[in-house]
DNA sequence: AACAACCTCAACCGCATCAGA
DNA sequence: GTCTGATGCGGTTGAGGTTGT
């Protein structure tokens, strides 16, 4: 039986609620996973008395109200790592995102579509102005340097100490994110990447 | 002031994968 | 091996806010 796209929208308003999340829902969702834990979500929806299916209760715990949360604006060096990451990943959004403690796969997701897609579209438009030899890159992650240069740049302001250990640390960096290029993707570099402590993201 | 166009981001949807029965 | 429910992921949508005319 086919139902008409309205009729479906009725039922299911009537099934579950849906749209924003008001404060007394968030309170309760809080309340059941500190007490349940984060799993067996469609429990929790019911436990919580929330009119929401499970997969909605996940949602809003993992992109919101989960603890350590960063909220607020994506940084220079947060928006370097997500290029370099995307270049590397491709849009495997929670995978970048877990590279970058606090951050959620949504957040990542909006900030690429929103920001970075545009930023690198502009930066090859640009470089399709140029002459042949002008734009031909000169290394793969040209484009990733180019739309980062600027957030380097603005690493000179930081104290002595700190350039220091950016800069042997950020030599290891580079060793890393350089290697692929040389080549066809190396698995054993990529686990090794991947396994990589948080700390190594964060030079401050 | 009014309207349109654009932007941002929370939330939803469909699909894939995993784990347990 | 198969089924089923839970979970995770990436793509998409739409409400609300902002900016431009």
């Amino acid at each position: 039986m086919q139902m008409a796209p309205v009729l479906i929208n009725e039922y299911r308003k009537k099934e579950s609620n849906r749209g924003a999340w008001t404060a007394e829902e968030d309170q309760k969702l809080a309340q059941v996973i500190s007490i349940h834990g984060p799993r067996r979500w469609k429990c929790i929806a019911a436990k919580a008395g929330l009119n929401r299916c499970g997969k909605s209760c996940r949602l809003r715990w993992m992109n919101y109200l989960r603890p350590n949360i960063k909220r607020g604006n994506i940084s220079d060096q947060e928006e370097d790592l997500i290029l370099r990451l995307h270049k590397l990943l491709g849009n495997r959004w929670s995978l970048i995102a877990g590279r970058l403690p606090g951050r959620t796969d949504n957040e990542i997701k909006n900030y690429w579509n929103s920001h970075l897609s545009k930023k690198l579209k502009q930066i090859e438009r640009q470089n399709s102005g140029l002459t042949a030899t002008e734009s031909e890159p000169k290394n793969p992650d040209e484009v990733a340097q180019v739309a980062t240069s600027a957030a380097n740049n603005r690493e000179e302001g930081t104290s002595r100490a700190n350039e220091d250990q950016k800069s042997s640390q950020l030599m290891i960096w580079d060793e890393l994110f350089d290697r692929p290029a040389e080549g066809p993707l190396n698995l054993e570099w990529m686990s090794k990447f991947l396994e990589m402590d948080e700390s190594w993201f964060y030079f401050a």
